[in-house]
DNA sequence: CCATGATCATTG
DNA sequence: CAATGATCATGG
């Protein structure tokens, strides 16, 4: 058996990979490492992900944990023609196990300590292909940042316990909402009494009002 | 089934 | 027109 490459990839080592292709479109980053487009990107959700990953260089897969070994999670960020975040970014899928975990110890702390995100101008801007890539940078959560997050972790993860659901319009920075193939996608869980049953299956996301907070610090820091 | 990558499309 | 709730694709 052979141990899959690892590369250690850096801070510095992948800002400068993803500044190369800042104000590329889509077809060129493609074009230039000849990474075959969806015909019907409708369709094909994570295609720009699943390019900037490539491009990058990260080769996890669908692993759990960050996308690189350094520890770095890569995000896309699809921003209208304002500059601002026009979707939600997502964080990880919600279990039961984080229902007992405080923030500090969570799987989404985890994967938002060190964060590349590679800003691509949303649909709303212009066709697929032609959509371009902004200047990447990186986000680490300031103290301010971790209170918030732990507060919203704090009050959704109790909602569910107490009530089993929870509103997409709970939570500053942080909201739970479905995630799932479709309606049928459903996960175990006991209900109240203790009893099976099923629930949709729904993950964390970051709201764009806090990802956009995010950006605007990182453009008045250079 | 688990996880990864997200955006779509309807509603208020 | 932003936000919520729903959905789409791929790999292990």
């Amino acid at each position: 058996m052979s141990t899959p490459p690892r590369r250690y990839d850096d801070e510095a080592s992948l800002l400068a990979r993803a500044h190369r292709f800042a104000g590329w479109s889509i077809a060129e980053l493609a074009r230039e490492i000849a990474h075959p487009l969806p015909k019907d990107p409708t369709r094909s959700k994570g295609a720009i992900g699943h390019l900037v990953e490539r491009a990058l260089g990260a080769d996890r897969g669908s692993l759990p944990g960050p996308d690189f070994a350094s520890g770095i999670e890569l995000k896309t960020l699809p921003v209208d023609a304002r500059g601002k975040p026009a979707e939600s970014t997502f964080v990880t899928v919600l279990s039961d196990k984080d229902l007992e975990l405080p923030w500090a110890s969570s799987h989404a702390r985890a994967k938002l300590l060190h964060v590349l995100f590679v800003p691509v101008e949303s649909r709303t801007v212009r066709g697929f292909a032609e959509r371009r890539f902004g200047r990447a940078f990186v986000w680490r959560p300031t103290e301010e940042d971790e209170l918030v997050l732990a507060d919203d972790w704090a009050h959704l993860t109790e909602r569910v316990l107490v009530h089993g659901e929870v509103r997409a319009s709970e939570g500053v920075a942080l909201q739970i909402r479905p995630k799932g193939k479709n309606a049928e996608d459903t996960t175990r869980r006991a209900d109240d009494d203790g009893a099976p049953t099923r629930q949709l299956k729904r993950a964390f996301y970051l709201r764009a009002s806090f990802t956009e907070s995010i950006l605007a610090r990182s453009g008045l820091a250079r």
